[in-house]
Order: C-alpha cells, then sequence, then structure tokens
DNA sequence: TTATTATGGTTGTTTTTGTCAACTAGTTTT
DNA sequence: AAAACTAGTTGACAAAAACAACCATAATAA
C-alpha cells in the first residue's frame, strides 16, 4: 500500500512537469487561470452565481467578484439580476466569451497535440485507456466536472 | 484523432480537479509551491546552483534568489561557496530541512492515502498500472524528474 | 411582527507571488 | 587587457489572491 502511494506520488509529479498542465489552457494567452476556470465553468452552467463558483474552486469571494466583474467589462458575460432573490445576479457567457473559450480550448488543444505527435498509434490507444481507466477508478470524488 | 485529444483533455481537467495535483504537497503548510519545488530539488541534487533551479524550472533567477535566501535564513538549506568559481554557491539540504521535505512528503501522502482508501485492490493494481503506462509512453517528453 | 442571523455580492486594504531591469563581482573569450 | 558573458543580488513594480468590513436582501426565530 505505502509502495503504492509512492507510485501514485511519482506519477502526480511526473504528469504535473511534463504535461504542464496548469498551463495548458491559458499559456501564450492574456487570461489567468483564474479568470479562464471562471469563464469554462460559467459557460459549463446555467445561470452559475458568483458565490457558487467561489465555493466550487474554492476562491475568496471578493477574488471572484472581482474577475466577473472584469470578465463583465471585457464583455465575455453578461451579469442578470435574479428577480426572485435580488441578491442574485446569474451569470451567462456571451458569444464573445464563447469565442474566447473556443481560443483556449485550441490552445489546449494545439499543446496536447504537439505532447503526443511523436506517438505511435499502438501507445495512443495504450494511453488514453489507461486515462479512462483511472478517470473510471477515481471519479468518485467529486461531482465529475465538465467537457472540453 | 481529434477525438483523441479531446479525451486527453476531459483527462487532464478531470485530474487537475479531483487529485488537486498543485497543493498535493504544500496545502495546510506554510510553504509555498514554490518553495517546496526549490526545496525538493535541492534535495536531490547534489551541488545544485541557483541558476540551475532557475533553468530547470523556468523561473525569474532573482525569484528564485529571493526564495533561496529565504530557505536559506530558515535554516532549510546552507550556501556553499565554490572555491573554483567564486561567482558560485552549492545549495545543500540541512538536517531541518529534511525533517520540512519529510513533512511536506507525509502530507502528500496523506492527501493520496485518502484519495485511493475506498478503491478496491483490484482497481487499485489497475490504477497503478495505467499511470505507469502514461509514464513509459509520455517519458520521453523532458528528462525524468525525481522521486519522493 | 420585529429582531436576529445568514447570504450574495462589492470594495478597500494587504499579502503573496512573480516579473523586469539594473547592478556587482567574477569568469571566459578574443 | 578589453569585451562579452555568467552567477547571483537587489529595487521597483505588477499580478494574483486573501482578509476584512460593509451594504442590501432574505430567511429564521422571538
Amino acid at each position: 500500500m505505502e509502495e503504492n502511494i509512492q507510485k501514485i506520488k511519482k506519477f502526480n509529479r511526473f504528469y504535473l512537469n511534463v504535461v504542464g498542465l496548469y498551463s495548458q489552457y491559458t499559456d501564450g494567452s492574456p487570461y489567468s487561470m483564474s479568470e479562464a476556470m471562471l469563464l469554462f465553468e460559467i459557460n459549463e452552467r446555467n445561470n452559475a452565481t458568483a458565490s457558487e463558483l467561489s465555493e466550487f474552486f474554492d476562491f475568496d469571494k471578493g477574488y471572484v467578484s472581482r474577475i466577473i466583474n472584469d470578465l463583465s467589462d471585457r464583455g465575455l458575460i453578461r451579469r442578470v439580476p435574479s428577480s426572485f432573490d435580488k441578491r442574485k445576479k446569474y451569470l451567462h457567457i456571451t458569444e464573445l466569451g464563447e469565442k474566447v473559450l473556443r481560443d483556449l480550448s485550441n490552445n489546449a488543444s494545439g499543446n496536447v497535440r504537439r505532447m503526443i505527435e511523436e506517438i505511435d498509434h499502438k501507445d495512443i490507444d495504450i494511453l488514453i485507456r489507461s486515462m479512462e481507466e483511472i478517470e473510471r477508478i477515481l471519479s468518485f470524488k467529486k461531482g465529475g466536472k465538465s467537457n472540453a
């Protein structure tokens, strides 16, 4: 068991380093990781609210408020006040926001493509299957998050 | 191929979220991610220098200099001037540094342990094997980094 | 009903993290 | 020995993020 834990930690470090996970979407873009994460999640949900997102990402609500404000200023999202609860503002992505998200997504795709371009088909199949197995096995944790 | 890229991206997001990769070592500790990374690598190498580490992690050398200074002030590392090249200072971990590193490592182990504690043996085997496959397939990238 | 407490969000302030540029001292190249 | 380069430090600053006080609204309890 202890040996397995060491192996998993080794994998984690390996993956963090090799894949450059954290910057996969935002490297070379004018958006920060947090902005991209929020934008992504606003698009993912319907009628997201600031406090939901704050809780989901475990970000300070003031910080989230400012980022949302910024995204709104840049025209990537809209804030729609709820008529039931006048404290709430529902967040929606705009067309421009969708475009930005597409660009970020394409950037990430390029990175992944470069990562695997020299690998032969057989190993790519194994790679994908292995990832799917890991997802399956670990997916009881947290509410699976999304797609893009 | 495009489908595989999407699957890999999905896995990346999944893994980032579920495993909490970036904070695996440092959550709940008084050390920042960068400090932990440098400390880890100083321990890993023999006679590391600031500029090596700066290049390795692609961190600003001023930034590295300050962190190293800080680690040194806290007694986690020592700086030993080279007698051959008087510009250089070799970095060595101290006993206290080793202890801190052990604590960080134990913290990460705890996180991993909690992550897998409810999984049955058969799936853990598959999990480990899948990780090893991924490492094998992707390890032509960058010079494999380490162990802890 | 009204007083109390909790929630959603904003804003001012500060801390932490990281970048950029200038600089010193030492080393290598020409 | 002059010019160019390298290792490391430092000051100034920008970006990312946390902390705390606050306002308006809403839910709960008296």
